[in-house]
DNA sequence: TTGTAGGCGTTATCAT
DNA sequence: ATGATAACGCCTACAA
């Protein structure tokens, strides 16, 4: 089962490497009698260009490198789906890689890309600091999603003004012991507390914040915590995942979602806009900022994307069962 | 911002280029000294080895490819997580290549991976037809994880089984009128369909099959449908996905899950485990599955992995409170 | 321990 | 329209 390579077809076909070359790239440059007999050899021998090589070869091949925090969280899933959209109608390659919760993993996932010679990187859910994103941005053109830093080029949502909106609209509920509960505290993902605090403050309430991680049943976890010790009468999770946790946390306490205890979670997953659950939560356009994210990428591809070119997104509140009585 | 390569930081480091890939590689036969020398300048110029380069030129490196059929389907993450668990232990590439609901997808996907020549394919979910995924077996080095079929290398869970374990469950809970929320009609995922029609025929009670889709909201039409048509007491659902919008179907019609109609998955994604949805499901074991996977895909890098090398699992029953009253 | 040189499978430039 | 022939960046005997 040895590897057959252009040589083989050409050989086989009677012609050059060069006419083989040309018709599998399908550019001008061969009659279309050859072409046919060259793509019928190659069929029959079971030819596939060696991408590796070919990107080694040429400086035409395009090919845009995906990074992808987490498979389990499906705000990336739908980011990828937006870049897909618009990738797909392109003659570019893709290249994937994926993150996780260990730390230093998402630079080790950035390198790969690297090493891969992708000609442009969308980034999306990159916990790194914000002085190593930068590097990499200097280096290598670089599109961060849902993540923005200084001097990076990035495709993202207002984190502040959303959580500063779902916050009101539980003020506005008539809830004065509001509960914040975090995400780890990293560069670049201190929007929405930061909104919510803000929230809080003009409204001369107190804050109460606790940290939490990126897994459900931490969330779970914490939120159990707080209901014993603070007492809120509301929960603003700081994303739709970790908001399922309090959701849990609610049950298990014999609490009504909406009716004892209002939750608010964050990312408009399909999680959140199922009737079982009925999450009131922020809206930051995901699978739009895929696809902007993609046209910035190709833009990148051809003429230049600009040190710092980034667009932001105005985010939704979605009001749902869970924040109403 | 040109690349640069192994030849710059050979000469910036006043040495031969294969002093430098020598060093780079991690193997024997340069100096400590040397390598540190080489090691700093390379950092210093922001050197990363060219893969496409390294892969065209040897054969020493390894690399599998890992296809994952939709990234909405927590089920996949399990998988890849499995996976991953034991590649990271290796000095072992992976490279990444996503489908979707597009029939023809994965072919395509699959193509992806073979051009870049990976070594072994790990493929988790392809709906190819069973004489499509024979090909591609015929010509490369294939793991086909959750599904199987005919001569192909395959990791899966005996679907006929658990679902008959479920369906059991649902018939020992005093439901006759069971109805199975089917996915599509493909190749090699006909087996939980089987597991319910052989279980239902055994208990001598009428099959209610409803042929439905991947996506949550077909499948909430679909079961409020099948709700309306057949009044069933107990809803089987070929997955946890299609399971959760069976439960979206009965909040809309103001019937308790458990209570009033019995709702069971399949798959135990963590969307099940939680407390709020407590959905009765029957675990595939989707991360061993992953791992096992792995481990086949490391037989098939070095020595050979056979033509028809398979493993089952057994699938495991778990009950929860949406299928008790 | 270090350097030399040929080759990996394509692409791309120049001829023909 | 077709065919030679250098790159492309790295690996790997083989020499030194």
């Amino acid at each position: 089962m040895r590897k057959i390579t252009i040589e083989d077809v050409a050989k086989a076909a009677g012609v050059s490497r060069a006419l083989v070359s040309i018709a599998y790239r399908g550019v001008a440059g061969v009659s279309d009698k050859t072409r046919e007999h060259i793509f019928a050899v190659g069929q029959k021998l079971g030819y596939v260009p060696n991408l590796n090589a070919a990107r080694l070869a040429s400086k035409g091949i395009k090919t845009i490198g995906v990074f992808l925090q987490d498979l389990h969280n499906e705000v990336f899933a739908d980011v990828f789906d937006g870049i897909r959209k618009v990738i797909d109608e392109q003659e570019v390659q893709l290249v994937i890689s994926v993150g996780s919760a260990e730390p230093g993993r998402d630079a080790k996932a950035i390198d790969t890309l690297i090493a891969a010679r992708v000609d442009v990187i969308i980034a999306a859910g990159l916990t790194m600091s914000d002085s190593e994103l930068q590097r990499y941005a200097k280096a290598t053109t670089l599109i961060s999603v849902t993540r923005k830093a200084h001097g990076v080029s990035s495709v993202s949502s207002d984190d502040y003004l959303g959580a500063k909106l779902a916050t009101e609209h539980l003020i506005a509920g008539g809830h004065s012991r509001i509960s914040f509960l975090a995400n780890p505290q990293t560069d670049g993902y201190l929007g929405r507390q930061a909104g919510y605090l803000d929230a809080m403050a003009t409204a001369g309430l107190p804050a109460l914040v606790k940290e939490s991680s990126y897994q459900r049943v931490q969330a779970e976890a914490d939120a159990l915590e707080l209901l014993e010790q603070g007492k809120p009468t509301a929960i603003f999770a700081h994303n739709d995942l970790s908001a399922l946790g309090v959701l849990d946390a609610l049950v298990s306490t014999g609490l009504k979602p909406g009716a004892d205890v209002a939750v608010v979670g964050y990312d408009n997953t399909s999680l959140s806009q199922t009737p079982v659950l009925a999450l009131t939560t922020v809206d930051p356009h995901s699978f739009e900022l895929g696809k902007t994210a993609a046209q910035l990428a190709l833009k990148g591809l051809v003429g230049k994307l600009d040190g710092d070119d980034s667009v932001e997104f105005q985010p939704e509140l979605v009001i749902r069962s869970s924040s109403m009585r």
